[in-house]
DNA sequence: ACGTATTATTATAATATAACGATAGAAGGA
DNA sequence: TCCTTCTATCGTTATATTATAATAATACGT
């Protein structure tokens, strides 16, 4: 395999934001739904929601709907390995 | 060590351009000068001198002055181990 | 000093991203 | 049905990024 310039940028793109880094690195340990991750970071349900969709759109997250809530988890394998990357 | 989401985000927004994520491939494995990589990309040269200084400016790449020349290199440890899983 | 090659910086316009209130829609309970 | 909870989308404004031409600056050879 070689790299995808315009995929894995985009990829990197996606995670190149504080908030959204820091949601990754949530949705790792805990499928996680909306209005807590909102409580959890402390900001506005729309912007919390905009940037899942921007996860869910780059295939980061996927989500799992469990009657009017929506749960988000990891799916990405890639993440784990570069998440553990920027922790060293 | 843990993540630290603003700097951290910060390097991965650097490599999410398809330009750059594409320069840096290169300087993993050759040190290179501007005029070069203007050809090699085939790119305006303030085009390439502006994402160079982004990715210097992250600390994702060094430079080394040789006469008129200015040799660009990756010097960031972990930008490697992140081009791999980029691979896979 | 002059000309050339090389690179960085500046200026500007176009496009994209970010934040967030407001609104809409969907699901479930009373 | 009405109300509430939960989530997504829309509209708007502010900010950031991108591309690229033009210009400046630096080093070197003649």
């Amino acid at each position: 395999m070689s790299i995808s310039y315009e995929k894995d940028s985009e990829l990197l793109k996606a995670l190149g934001h504080p908030v959204r880094l820091k949601m990754v690195e949530g949705l790792l340990k805990h499928e996680c739904n909306v209005s807590k991750i909102v409580k959890a970071l402390d900001l506005p349900q729309s912007t919390v929601s905009q940037h899942l969709g921007i996860l869910k759109s780059r295939g980061i997250v996927q989500i799992r709907k469990e009657g009017v809530k929506t749960c988000y988890r990891v799916t990405d394998t890639r993440i784990v390995e570069l998440l553990k990357i920027l922790e060293k």
